[in-house]
DNA sequence: GTCTATAGCTGGATAGAC
DNA sequence: GTCTATCCAGCTATAGAC
């Protein structure tokens, strides 16, 4: 890999947490990244497909950071903490989520949907699989929509990492809320032992009673 | 309230809606506002104030719209349901939550970090309420952190309406996903009538046992 | 591959006529 | 209060020398 192109998709990524997505501009990058401006349409063609490499490469580098954390994740409570973690990272890194930038971004932009939503589904999946762990052998693990869960547990976190920027203290107070919340996934687990197979008949039954939602696209 | 003053609120949002923060400038607000640009100067000093009251305007007249609704929430499921019914009403007025584009923007802005918090609190305080009802009387209730809560809950809102911007289906499925999730709250209400007061001291047990999260700041 | 230079816009903000 | 006109900084992107 030349080493401009590296140092582009660096300084993009300074950029971003330097001055979010609004002050990402060709001329911010090429200062962060040292390099002459004109450069990122040599390398690149255009900024947002700079953006959208930096993204993708910083978003695979930190899965897999963390995939060895993750698979040694065995319960909600060890998950959330491994969260917290990555949270202290982000801020420590430069206080902002690249993910939650580009997303914010390419809500307006289309060429930036696409590249965004394919850096977000790699925490997706590696959610996915710990969640895959989590719920085999529980009584609710027979019925959840796991790809559904890890989906909402990875926006919930972009939205948590956008809200430590505005109100530090608010981000501290969700995360020791979830954290009371997550010895309740014991509790549960606890009364589930004392009549397991009731629990996990109450459980088809209530979920499965729902409006099926059907897969559409 | 000066004609020109809420054509220029107005045009201020429907920029932010067409073009996300990045492209809420001067001359896009003037136009959508169908006002003089040089006016956003004279009514309110700069864009960032204008936004910020924009934001905090268009968010307290939400909130209020929702309150009704949300003041006959007795269950998460519906509270779930109100928040997919609010969902889907942002996606008709233009497939993006202001609020989410000025947390975005609000991360490398000063002078838009507190306004944007402030907007956000509506929603937290009128979830908190929410919570206050639904839990009073519960076994967990007694010991739930509701600031907390209510704000997982709301910053956890925001990060989807982000991804419901670059992936519509996968939006879905979170909502099918929660769905599924809230009728375990009934299972474990359900549960705890077998035997009430052991599930609540077994709560209050946990929970308290962990650190103390101390308040800080 | 890297540089300078520049075209052609759009940005925030102000001055001053009316 | 509203307008035109304008300053100047910054923007994306390209042309062309090296």
């Amino acid at each position: 890999m030349s080493s401009t192109k590296q140092r582009l998709l660096d300084g993009a990524l300074t950029a971003i947490r330097e001055h979010g997505i609004a002050g990402a501009s060709a001329r911010t990058i090429a200062a962060a990244a040292d390099v002459n401006q004109a450069l990122i349409f040599y390398h690149f063609g255009s900024i947002d497909d700079l953006l959208s490499a930096a993204c993708h490469a910083c978003t695979a580098t930190r899965v897999k950071e963390y995939s060895k954390q993750l698979s040694n994740v065995s319960s909600m409570r060890e998950l959330l903490q491994v969260g917290r973690e990555l949270h202290e990272q982000e801020k420590t890194l430069g206080n902002v989520s690249v993910l939650a930038q580009l997303l914010a971004g390419a809500q307006n932009d289309d060429r930036l949907a696409a590249p965004t939503a394919a850096a977000l589904q790699l925490w997706i999946n590696e959610i996915e699989s710990v969640l895959d762990r989590l719920l085999n052998g529980t009584p609710f693990g027979e019925v959840a929509d796991r790809p559904g869960l890890a989906r909402a547990i990875s926006v919930a976190f972009i939205g948590l990492e956008l809200y430590e920027g505005v109100d530090e203290a608010g981000a501290r107070q969700v995360f020791a809320a979830l954290d009371q919340l997550s010895y309740l996934e014991e509790i549960v687990n606890d009364l589930g032992r004392i009549s397991r197979r009731a629990l996990r008949s109450k459980i088809s039954r209530a979920v499965r009673k729902k409006t099926p939602s059907r897969p559409h696209s």
